[in-house]
DNA sequence: TCAACGCGGCC
RNA sequence: GUUGGCCGCGUUGA
């Protein structure tokens, strides 16, 4: 299976034009057998309340009478169970649409078909979603740019809802640029049209492509890259006389510009180039601003204090100064993101203050190394360690609400961490270099 | 080298 | 009750 994926992908690379006209096939029952294989068991149950569980119980025979509804075309997904998961934001929360156990099987097959094929395609600039690319790798792309080139105004956008308001017609135009298989574009359009099951009520989805379906990102991406990224590479560019660069990650991008009327100008069209393709920038999420090398000159000169910041991928970027006094792109955990994950790990020491200090100790390492995995980049050893120091007394905090024998002075409870001491903050990524 | 499980992060 | 893709790390097995 693999190496008929290969393959594919290695034909997408050679020939950029090529249209595949016979792709469907691929879905057999050792490619389903495989994606079942690959799904995680663990999960929540689709509108059927089928678990992987279950559903491997007759797993080949099941598997043998779904690949059948695939050859002739009688397959078709069902209506995805919607819920809401709370969000920080909004009280409403955040929109989920749970595939069925089956359903995820197919779009598991159909997500490896598009990826071999649209990796080849993608441009340097988009790094959501993406197989051997981080977030980390977008920040350190984002520097280059700013640092070496020529970037005095950022553009920094936000589309709202984008996950939602995927146009179905468009979707499919997209596909068709590189798919000319009709079988696999129609399993994909009746995913794209499968609806929502919504406390007991059956809904048409007309717009969108469900947040958790698992062929999703990949349609996102392919979305986004001809509606952005290759509308930037090959109109808004050409267009500018000064330098353009973009850095996408999923619906979240930034665009650096040379002169300020070309960002201006590139704003405007940016709003009316998503409108056509049913996508909506969120005002009060999106800015431009002056940055870069010389807007700290510029903002003094206008008896402002500090060039304006902005947000991306959890990092709020700001205009700083190097050691040996020159400008220098700098980030630190946005102030949001702080508070989250503050609050985050405090609800988890409120909800496990009961369980002894040491196995709460030992819980607790693993969650600090893995946040300072992500913030612990480049000038930001302030905010970790900040992080750090508040979640110590949170602890001590709650470790003193117990019965009273079990309760600690705040020496006795540095003492305990000499002996068991939490992982100290630690920068374990280099924004600078390659 | 490969599984299984867990933790952190982004959107 | 809580999804998905990707990235990173850890533990345990063989």
């Amino acid at each position: 299976m693999e190496t008929k994926l290969a393959r594919i992908a290695q034909v997408a690379k050679e020939r950029p034009k090529e249209q595949f006209t016979s792709l469907a096939h691929l879905i057999n029952v050792e490619m389903l057998l495989e994606c079942h294989y690959e799904l995680s068991g663990n999960k929540a149950a689709g509108i059927d309340r089928v678990t992987k569980a279950e559903y491997e119980k007759n797993l080949l025979e099941n598997i043998i009478v779904l690949h059948g509804s695939l050859r002739k075309m009688t397959y078709r997904p069902q209506a995805v169970r919607r819920v809401y998961i709370p969000k920080p934001g909004s009280d409403k929360g955040r929109p989920l649409g749970i595939l069925a156990y089956e359903d995820k099987i197919v779009q598991l097959a159909v997500s490896k078909i598009l990826t071999a094929i649209y990796e080849q395609d993608f441009l340097d600039s988009s790094y959501g979603f993406r197989p051997g690319r981080s977030c980390h790798g977008a920040l350190r792309k984002l520097n280059n740019i700013i640092m070496t080139g020529k970037t005095n105004w950022i553009v920094d956008a936000d589309v709202s809802g984008f996950f939602d308001h995927v146009d179905h017609g468009w979707m499919m135009k997209c596909l068709e640029v590189r798919i000319k298989d009709p079988k696999l574009l129609r399993i994909i359009k009746r995913m794209l049209k499968a609806g929502i099951m919504e406390d007991g009520e059956y809904k048409l989805s007309e717009e969108g492509t469900p947040q958790g379906g698992v062929a999703s990102p990949i349609l996102a991406n392919i979305y986004l890259h001809y509606i952005l990224d290759l509308w930037f590479e090959r109109i808004v560019k050409k267009q500018c006389k000064g330098s353009a660069h973009i850095v996408r990650y999923a619906d979240d991008f930034v665009c650096c510009f040379q002169y300020e009327h070309e960002a201006k100008r590139f704003y405007y069209e940016l709003i009316k180039r998503l409108e056509k393709f049913n996508l909506n920038i969120a005002p009060e999420k999106s800015k431009i601003i002056e940055f870069g090398l010389f807007a700290a000159r510029n903002v003094k000169k206008r008896g402002e204090n500090k060039p304006e910041t902005f947000d991306f991928l959890g990092f709020t970027h700001y205009c700083g100064v190097s050691q040996n006094g020159k400008f220098r792109v700098k980030r630190k955990t946005s102030r949001k993101k702080y508070q989250g994950a503050l609050y985050r790990m405090k609800q988890w020491i409120k909800a496990n203050r009961t369980t002894p200090v040491s196995i709460l100790l030992e819980q607790i390492k693993p969650k600090l190394v893995g946040y300072y995995r992500y913030y612990g980049i480049t000038d930001n050893g302030p905010m970790i360690h900040r992080y750090w120091y508040e979640v110590t007394k949170l602890l001590f905090k709650w470790i003193n609400r117990r019965s009273q024998r079990n309760s600690y002075t705040w020496e006795k409870f540095l003492l305990l961490l000499k002996v068991k001491p939490l992982p100290k903050p630690k920068i374990y990524f280099s924004i600078l270099s390659a």
